[in-house]
DNA sequence: GTTGAGCATCAGGTCAGCTTATGCTCGACC
DNA sequence: GGTCGAGCATAAGCTGACCTGATGCTCAAC
């Protein structure tokens, strides 16, 4: 193999058309470059530079052979930088900040995908509700969110946020599987005088509660508050009460009746934020592990079991 | 700079999915390609393949390497071999400088000559007088020149050159159809009184006529001036005045007469020079292919038509 | 349990290639 | 025309990269 160190010499000589100013600007002596290229010139087989006493010619061989190893060369360094790019995406650190849900059913799957391709990234997870989470993305503490947000409780997002949406899921209501409304045709206005389990004051699932019924003409009478559904449909199941549960937090559990809202198709919409002008590399592949497993989930869709 | 020995090992270990079985093909023992793999590790700071005790995993980073990196090393491979090809004389680049009359007559077959015999050659093509083209070759930026001299005004050649004789060729007179003079065995002194249609100032063929006129008693009183020969031959048939034109140049143009001078058989030499030291392959190949073409004009000889 | 294959690691030797020193040549400048 | 400095070549010596060979570990196959 050709010697790409003499070679990159030998461009720099063609260059600078010296040896001397060719050494100086590589590092080198000029009895380095001397030898390097009388090195070069054996293994090809040519004189490449006619020697004077204070000068060299470049023969002919040697311009073309500086053009077109001039361009390997650069091709050469445009490798090595995205080597080194690369290198700077896969070990990266990525703080992720997801509410409970999430990570507990779309979050561990894609970060299984992401770090089986990337297994020297460093990857942290938090967990808290939007309201929390997402001034931690915009002070720059989470490189990147997921959220949810109701259709009746519609979010405004800041502007320097990217928002790409993941999943829409149903709510669902959950009754105990013993309650006379425990059949698919249910109307709001049948539970409004059941006591309901609700998310924490202040969360958006408490606020979509509220609209709904008073939509209905009701407001709901909240017995107990959990931002956790699987305590929520425990809850349900040992009959405290009646709740509105996305998809995503469903666990059929048993004592418990699930079904849609008849007359009123209700969602809430999943999405990944994190600042446009983030630069971490990491931060694409995890965006597009997110969506490859959301997409996974029928297009996109969660919907009632 | 990455090293790509190295780079090249680890595409072996991609490509063969075992230190081992790459050891084989690259002439190395396994603890080499372990070493090399170690130190490419360290290099660009990022683990590229899971050991275990039987076997290594590559993971994603080696992958992408060795993907891109294989290209950089074909591409390598493909130069190292136009080296070789343009070593053997396949290939190069010849720079060629001549004079007018010539890349018109002399060069066209002796280049198509030369580049069916090496369809790779690059030839460069420049026109200008010998004054202008000598120190061009001198300097380097030309390899081989091709120029003539006159009899009357011989060059003396710097002593790098190696001069070769290509053809000699006569002189001719150059008189309108319908003049008195234009009977064979016109001497100069006839032609005294006439205007004359000489090449630029400072050219040698200029010299040549003012030193033929002055051997003949008298000074050519020069109406136009032009190093084009079709030009001159143009303004003789247009009766502007006579010329002397060497035979390579001559037209036959309608409305003009030529004629060899009398008493004084003159002749023109045409040479190729080029530097004794230039070592460009293809310079031997374009001599030669200049001679042939030459000695098939009789001899080397271009006579009068 | 034994064997063999694959990989890591260590020690030792070789060689490419660097620096330093020296010499030559030639242009520049007094 | 002598001196000086810059550019290149060459010799000598040293260093570090890198290869081989030996040794050891692990695990799968028999």
């Amino acid at each position: 193999m050709l010697n790409p160190v003499h070679l990159r010499t030998l461009v720099e000589v063609v260059k600078t058309g010296s040896f001397a100013e060719a050494a100086r600007r590589l590092g080198y002596t000029s009895s380095a470059v001397s030898q390097q290229i009388s090195a070069f010139e054996r293994a090809v087989g040519v004189t490449l530079f006619e020697r004077e006493a204070h000068s060299i010619r470049p023969a002919s061989a040697a311009l073309l052979i500086a053009d077109r190893g001039g361009e390997l060369l650069a091709a050469f360094d445009g490798f090595e930088h995205e080597v080194k790019a690369m290198v700077q995406g896969l070990r990266g650190r990525l703080r992720i900040g997801t509410f409970p849900t999430a990570s507990s059913r779309v979050v561990p799957k894609a970060l299984a995908k992401l770090s089986a391709d990337l297994p020297d990234a460093e990857i942290l997870l938090d967990e808290a509700e939007p309201e929390d989470v997402l001034p931690l993305v915009l002070t720059g503490e989470l490189d990147l969110a997921l959220v949810y947000a109701y259709d009746l409780v519609p979010r405004t997002w800041p502007e320097e946020l990217t928002v790409v949406p993941l999943l829409e899921e149903s709510l669902l209501v959950m009754v105990p599987a013993d309650h006379s409304a425990a059949k698919n045709n249910v109307k709001l206005e049948d539970l409004k005088d059941e006591r309901w389990i609700a998310s924490r004051d202040g969360t958006s699932g408490a606020t979509c509660l509220t609209r709904l019924c008073a939509a209905s003409g009701f407001a709901p009478r909240i017995a107990f508050r959990s931002n956790d559904y699987e305590v929520v449909q425990s809850l349900v199941a040992a009959g405290v009460g009646v709740a509105l549960v996305p998809a995503l937090g469903y666990k059929a559990l048993p004592g418990t009746h699930a079904m849609p809202l008849r007359h009123k198709p209700l969602r809430r919409h999943v999405h990944v934020v994190h600042r446009t002008a983030n630069t971490n590399p990491l931060l694409r592949d995890a965006v597009n592990a997110l969506r490859e497993v959301c997409e996974n989930a029928v297009g996109g869709y969660i919907n009632p079991p």
